[in-house]
DNA sequence: TGCGGTAGATTGACTAGTCAATCAATCGCC
DNA sequence: GGCGATTGATTGACTAGTCAATCTACCGCA
């Protein structure tokens, strides 16, 4: 009777990741037990076993799954037919606001993947180096249009891209910078600026 | 007799700093056993305790000596009377040579410390700040002087400039990125050059 | 409608191993 | 002879992963 809701297999799989996310955002993968994650979830200990081969297996599957959503939208961005900036200023803003939606994924993502390099980041370099390579791509486009300047190693552009963008998502994970709506909007304007445009007024003083 | 070299106390305990070292770049703090900080140094495993109360405090040892040298600098070369633009090169470039002079206790640092905000980083935090609040402080001074855009949020720079050159250094530290040392001065260069004036070409095409 | 039967979901006590830190014993220089 | 340096076996805390047992939902059949 009443409305209790019928909890599917998928459902206990799907509450497991959303547990991982919060203890991993709060405590840090290392220190989180996997009996942390299955009480979180409401669930047995052996229950996570059921559905992921080992505790590694769960923050790989919070990767992939959201990495997965940055790339398709990188690609997406750089097919499309507008400059160079505004493609820049999309990947900045679509990490920004995945940020925004969801601080706590973001987290576990940057903090415990993309910028912890001995662990997993080791494991999915190929798939954050992809990332990396869109805005490549994009400043190496640029030069050939004539627009960006060519003594500048769009490799390096990629690299410098993602460090400054996952400095500023670390600080606001650390509550260095506040993290209101408007700080969001402005840091996706200003890195995009800043990097096309330099810290130096064009005009004299 | 010969000449066998007298080891005091003092140069135990730097063996064992400099085993650490080695042992951390390459197997990384959590995976690297005090065993094996003993063993490398050639050591017994308590002597490791007599110098050091613990495997962190060999770590924060080894941070805080390297750390404190990039501050006095930093501080040096904010106190100087060279152009803002200078000072932000003389930064990139300390940064970039202290790896090309130590690379294997750069990289602990980098990306045991610094990047590692779950661990080391939030312990050390107030003297990473202290780091990138140079760089704010010379750009606010630039601003001042009316060199620099006042758009652009000093903190933000600070932040900005200390992620993309770490990435840089990670790059290197993993191979992603040659390390030959044309690449590293071409890289200092390139930092400031591109934060400076940004990537657009200043002339029409 | 009711009844075995089965597959998969769920449980949590237990195992097996790791490793930081301690400590009592020895060494060797002054 | 005494004291700091040095040793390495031992302890104790902790946890990922296993597994055998139980439960539940659903199916085919009479």
């Amino acid at each position: 009777m009443a409305d209790r809701v019928k909890t599917t297999p998928a459902d206990k799989r799907r509450a497991i990741l959303d547990a991982a996310i919060r203890v991993f955002a709060h405590q840090g993968y290392h220190s989180t037990r996997v009996a942390d994650i299955a009480d979180e979830a409401g669930v047995a200990y052996g229950l996570v076993y059921h559905y992921f081969r080992s505790k590694e297996a769960v923050m790989t599957e919070l990767f992939t799954e959201r990495w997965s959503l940055l790339l398709d939208a990188s690609d997406s961005l750089y097919e499309q037919e507008i400059p160079a900036r505004e493609k820049l200023a999309g990947i900045a803003r679509f990490i920004i606001d995945s940020y925004r939606h969801d601080p706590e994924l973001m987290k576990v993502i940057i903090i415990e993947v993309t910028r912890a390099a001995n662990s997993f980041g080791a494991t999915h370099l190929p798939e954050i180096r992809r990332a990396y390579d869109v805005v490549s791509r994009i400043v190496a486009d640029g030069q050939r249009e004539g627009l960006y300047r060519e003594e500048i190693d769009p490799d390096f552009v990629g690299m410098w891209f993602y460090g400054a963008i996952e400095q500023l998502l670390s600080g606001w994970v650390f509550g260095l910078i506040p993290a209101t709506d408007e700080e969001f909007d402005r840091a996706a304007t200003m890195v995009v600026e800043t990097l096309c445009c330099g810290l130096e007024r064009r005009d004299g003083p």
